[in-house]
DNA sequence: GTTAGTGCAAACCTTTTGCAGCTCT
DNA sequence: AGAGCTGCAAAAGGTTTGCACTAAC
């Protein structure tokens, strides 16, 4: 990555060599304002502002990928340095877990995107959300629970109906 | 989409009954505020807000879905109504374009992303960015002029900021 | 020594919230 | 009648910009 930069000319400041640092050993998905937290710890002066341009250029050099991570959590961006293998983002609504799907669907569906429009793919994303198996069980319950609730809400007056 | 909201107990206001025509007459890919202008036209009082409050329970109840077209044109969300087969949105990063992609690699990895993790999918979403054929040329010829430019470009004196 | 990069403050854009009053069923 | 909605104003959240100063090459 450094190496990368360093070949565009692009300067080696020491406040980017904090934030190339963090984000390569970082788990992945970071957000701006995280990233901002973990490098203030090495370096309190530095800005947020430089983590914004820092963020800006790696993607728009290609190093990173950006993420939505639909929008779990608000409508900030997610980073993550760009991997070999693409891959898409699986998100749980309920309990906020991101995992990880490699699959040929992904590679074919890029394929079929070039050929079918002579498109030039530069980036691609792919989002799902829904609740993972651990969360389906739970969700349910909820659902289980706020009908009973509403059910045994005290009708103190006249019959009312049912929704 | 009407029927569905009554169904649900939802009431249809004036202002709904304008911002449902709206989306469901218009084509796709519109954002709060382009929705809120068009709305505007038809009934000056109504407020942004009830244009943002009205597209949060489209999309909270499942009738309408949202994009983020690779943040072309800022970071605003678009919303469509939710069509009956699953699509890629492919986006031209030059011209803006939108193009859908209807393919079985779509439904494939939805199946594999269930099946693989036991995943209950409520909302899936794949956006490609690129350069359309017809950008692809344009955008090359871009690039040679900037690269001639810069070669015979005079020391610059004070950057020229954009009106 | 240049010129790119940084910090700071302030602006910006999109979206949400609190609340009083209005309206759909 | 009364819960549900709306409009207004104001705030919040995330990101960008103008500008003077600093530091990498």
């Amino acid at each position: 990555m450094k190496h990368s930069l360093r070949a565009r000319g692009v300067r080696l400041t020491r406040q980017r060599q904090i934030l190339l640092d963090l984000i390569d050993k970082s788990g992945k998905h970071l957000d701006a304002e995280s990233l901002y937290q973990m490098a203030q710890a090495l370096d309190p002066k530095l800005n947020r502002v430089t983590v914004y341009r820092t963020l800006k250029m790696l993607k728009a050099g290609g190093l990173v990928d950006e993420l939505d991570l639909m929008h779990y959590g608000g409508d900030q961006h997610y980073y993550e340095t760009r991997l070999k293998q693409e891959h898409a983002h699986v998100v749980c609504l309920r309990c906020g877990k991101v995992e990880e799907f490699f699959g040929e669907p992904l590679s074919r569906l890029r394929r079929q995107v070039e050929s079918h429009f002579g498109f030039q793919i530069l980036v691609a994303r792919t989002e799902v959300g829904g609740y993972c198996s651990h969360c389906q069980a739970l969700r349910a319950k909820e659902v289980r629970d706020a009908a009973t609730q509403a059910d045994s809400e005290p009708p103190r007056k006249k019959a009312e109906r049912k929704s």
